[in-house]
DNA sequence: ATTCTCACA
DNA sequence: TGTGAGAA
């Protein structure tokens, strides 16, 4: 096949293959004596993935990669750039919503006043771009990755103190958040899905979200019928009013306090009206008993546990935390939310 | 018909 | 992320 026979075939121009060629996405042999690129079939399922992959957003550097590693090695890593890029897109749905929020209070600043209302547009500008920074801001220090192998080994052993009342808070949860019998749960920062897996046994039909591939891996050879996603908090990687409960159980700790309002504003999000939200985490209620704990972690030997990051702010959540949920308790009316349940997991 | 390059948005 | 024009 000559260029402008694929170009016809497939439905874009010849200019724009021979553009993919340069990035790097096609190779198609060449005629010897006058140079013309022929294509193969192959090269044609090729492009045509390529657009597919492009009418989904990817850029042609993430194509690339994505068509290079499916060439090599196996359909898992095609599927991780799809499910990758489809977190990617909740982030920018997320993005686009704010900023139309952002221009309603523009247009609503023009409107009453009569001349131009550049402080108020100013500062509605800078509100967006905080909360845009906020949304990108996530992190994983920990390194969730490399941690997911030993993840459930490590939950089990009895020297990790704050481990050690673990499936009692999962227990705990699940008895608060019943009954379970065809709700549509959400479990956020599911990691190997202990939460999750629990829910669903008990009748919940489950989601669950994590930002870590591998962790996901785990889940998804623990619990199968549970739906995975990938993606953080800051972006849930599903459509508004989906979800009858949304839970999450230690977790929340990771993010920071600014990062924990806007994840509660997803939790709504996804919320369906009159829906639950059950959160657990680990908290101490003041200073003193913060200090102490860690002090007694680090003592225990188990210095790799994953808040103990030193660039994190060190185990921020205890005090505060607990405040956060109380004051989203109090709004519960106001998003017409039957019934908040929020658990203060007090560790000993 | 096709290729390449330069410029352009 | 492409496109248009022009020379070969």
């Amino acid at each position: 096949m000559l260029i402008h026979e694929i170009s016809r075939k497939i439905g874009i121009t010849a200019r724009a293959i021979r553009f993919y060629e340069q990035k790097g996405l096609l190779s198609p042999a060449k005629i010897k004596e006058n140079g013309y690129r022929t294509y193969t079939e192959q090269d044609a399922w090729r492009l045509q993935t390529i657009i597919s992959l492009r009418e989904v957003g990817m850029t042609l550097d993430d194509i690339r990669q994505t068509l290079n590693q499916s060439d090599s090695s196996s359909q898992e890593e095609f599927i991780y750039a799809l499910q990758l890029q489809r977190s990617m897109l909740f982030r920018q749905w997320t993005g686009m919503k704010q900023m139309i929020d952002t221009m309603d209070r523009m247009i609503h600043a023009a409107k009453v006043n009569q001349t131009l209302p550049t402080e108020q547009l100013y500062e509605l500008a800078g509100h967006n771009k905080a909360m845009r920074d906020l949304r990108d801001s996530w992190r994983d220090h920990w390194d969730f990755d490399a941690k997911a192998s030993q993840f459930d080994r490590q939950l089990k052993d009895e020297n990790l103190s704050p481990n050690a009342a673990y499936e009692a808070a999962l227990n705990l949860i699940a008895r608060l958040v019943s009954p379970l019998i065809g709700k549509k749960g959400l479990d956020v920062g599911t990691a190997t899905g202990n939460l999750a897996g629990k829910l669903q046994q008990l009748g919940a039909s489950m989601s669950a979200i994590d930002q870590s591939k591998q962790m996901l891996k785990l889940c998804e050879s623990k619990y199968p019928q549970i739906e995975l996603k990938l993606g953080n908090v800051l972006a849930i990687p599903f459509m508004d009013g989906h979800f009858d409960i949304v839970v999450s159980s230690f977790a929340l700790h990771h993010l920071t306090q600014p990062q924990r309002t806007l994840a509660w504003d997803e939790m709504l999000r996804v919320l369906k009206p009159g829906g639950r939200i059950c959160l657990a985490d680990y908290m101490l209620s003041d200073a003193s008993e913060q200090s102490t704990y860690i002090a007694k972690i680090i003592a225990s030997g188990a210095n790799k546990l994953p808040m103990m990051h030193e660039e994190v702010e060190l185990y921020p959540i205890h005090t505060d935390l607990i405040a956060w949920m109380k004051q989203h308790a109090s709004q519960v009316a106001s998003h017409r939310i039957n019934e908040l349940i929020y658990i203060v997991y007090a560790q000993k």
